[in-house]
RNA sequence: GCCCCCAUGGUGUAACGGUUAGCACGCGAGAUUUUCAAUCUCGUAGCGCGAGUUCGACUCUCGCUGGGGGUACCA
């Protein structure tokens, strides 16, 4: 088996593509194929080496990998033209002139019949398209359809200047590839009888074809930009780990049986089976990858969640922080706001100061938990800090939470924090309480 | 216009000629609770419509509706 994974460099991965990489990439993984990664540069506008390489990160960050290619499709015009020759000197294409317009015409004549053009000696080469019968389509996902041969037009494999259109190019080179599974996107479904009829035309086998649901946005309406998050970049970027985003797009249209959502990447190669593939589109749902992406985080330790917080934030010295905050957070960009305040000094929230340390016994309560705080002897530990404040809850009368929100204020700046005793255990005895003091004396200062 | 595909709750899916239509996200309520989360429990909501076929259809057939794709000298 070989597979083989056609990208176009656009500037990121987009959700799709990285989904059809991954179904390519576990179809050969998992039943020891090869795959090859074909690039898709003939559009010399976006096929810069930077957005080339752009496809490369995307890939090497979910941890998808390549066994041959990048097959350049560009790098192979010499070959395509070749071929076009080939079919040109067989008479099964032919030089023409016609256009749209006369195609449309053609249509409008001839009862909507496909466009059967003749032998010009100049102009785009054009494919001959049998009258009869229909060419027909097996897809492991969607089963059979026969496509009648004469709706279909003579359809054009090289342009007037001889450069090769895309369907010639893929289609030569997947057989020069030797591919045998074709697994690409359904917006390539109605395409595929006419490169089978290239394929035929030029001898070439015909590669077992599955053809995967479209993604959409929320709307119903094709993934884009205003979706928000369209490309493995964005998800990235956004805080997304590489094993919940690969996990949740492997759902994305397949489902392994009636409950398991988790998936290892082991577990997805030995369980992807591509017959078993929705033929509906999917909807891209960001909460739900985020609920993933919260219980893969959770599930890593606490060395390497700081690694990664730290590759992240580009900080360092993170790991007393991240250990109290990791069951807080769902993603990577949720770390620094909830946990800014031990490094920064406490957040500007006026409101949450307002409405805690101004209100009604809050200052007293703070002062309590100050004093308690202060008495506290050696070790000063999460269970110390806890004990003390409790006390100081029980002296002054007053339920736990009227003492530790105004504390939290103090400390923090805003009302949400890691919990209160871990926090205060790592910030220190003395950072502690000058925070206090601080928020103590601001009202007074003015 | 023409060709093709698709259709289970808001979302992703499971099951199937005979089940109370399952699971997960979300949402709601409760428990827990120092905030926010996390966690646990309970709940909410679905077979697009209409004809057939059949003892029996979510499941098969046809039509309709809705959605999507293709129809380029784009990829």
């Amino acid at each position: 088996m070989r597979v083989r994974f056609p990208p176009s460099p656009t500037g990121a991965l987009h959700i799709g593509n990285a989904r059809t990489a991954l179904y390519n990439w576990l179809l050969a993984r998992g039943q020891g194929g090869q795959l090859v990664l074909r690039i898709e540069d003939t559009d010399r506008e976006r096929s810069t080496p930077e957005n080339v390489q752009t496809i490369f990160d995307a890939l090497e960050w979910l941890g998808i990998d390549w066994d041959e290619g990048p097959i350049h499709q560009s790098a192979n015009a010499e070959r395509h033209a070749e071929v076009v020759q080939q079919l040109l000197d067989e008479g099964k294409a032919y030089r023409s002139t016609a256009g749209p317009d006369e195609v449309k015409a053609f249509k409008e004549t001839n009862g909507n019949r496909g466009f059967r053009g003749t032998e010009e000696g100049s102009g785009a080469v054009r494919l001959r398209v049998p009258d009869e019968g229909a060419t027909v389509v097996r897809d492991v996902i969607r089963g059979e359809t026969a496509f009648e041969n004469a709706l279909l037009d003579d359809l054009v494999i090289a342009r007037a200047d001889g450069t090769p259109v895309y369907h010639l190019a893929v289609v030569v080179d997947d057989a020069d590839a030797g591919i045998t599974h074709v697994v690409r996107g359904a917006d390539h479904y109605s395409n595929t009888p006419k490169q089978m009829l290239i394929q035929e035309a030029m001898g070439a086998p015909t590669p077992v074809y599955g053809h995967l649901p479209l993604l959409h946005g929320p709307d119903g309406k094709k993934l884009s930009k205003r979706h928000g998050a369209t490309s493995v970049q964005d998800l990235r970027d956004a805080g997304y780990l590489p094993e919940a985003v690969l996990n949740y797009i492997a759902l994305l249209g397949w489902g392994y049986d009636e409950e398991t959502p988790f998936h290892s990447i082991a577990e997805l190669q030995e369980r992807f089976r591509l017959e078993r593939v929705s033929k509906a589109p999917a909807v891209f749902d960001e909460q739900k990858l985020r609920w993933m992406n919260g219980r893969y985080l959770r599930e890593l330790d606490v060395d390497e969640l700081t690694a990664r917080l730290e590759a992240y934030t580009g900080r360092s010295g993170l790991r007393d922080a991240v250990a109290i905050s990791q069951d807080k957070i769902s993603t990577l960009a949720e770390f620094w706001p909830l946990a800014h305040f031990f490094f920064d000094g406490p957040a500007d929230d006026a409101a949450a100061r307002e409405r805690v340390l101004e209100a009604p016994g809050g200052r007293e309560a703070l002062a309590g938990a100050r004093a308690a705080l202060e008495e506290l002897p050696e070790p000063w530990t999460e269970d110390a800090v806890q004990t003390a404040l409790d006390g100081a809850a029980e002296r002054l009368g007053l339920k736990r939470k009227q003492v530790f929100q105004p504390l939290r204020v103090a400390v923090a700046g805003t009302t949400v924090s890691p919990g209160i005793f871990e926090t205060i255990a790592l910030l220190g005895r003395g950072e502690t309480l000058t925070r206090v003091d601080h928020a103590l004396n601001g009202r007074r200062v003015s």
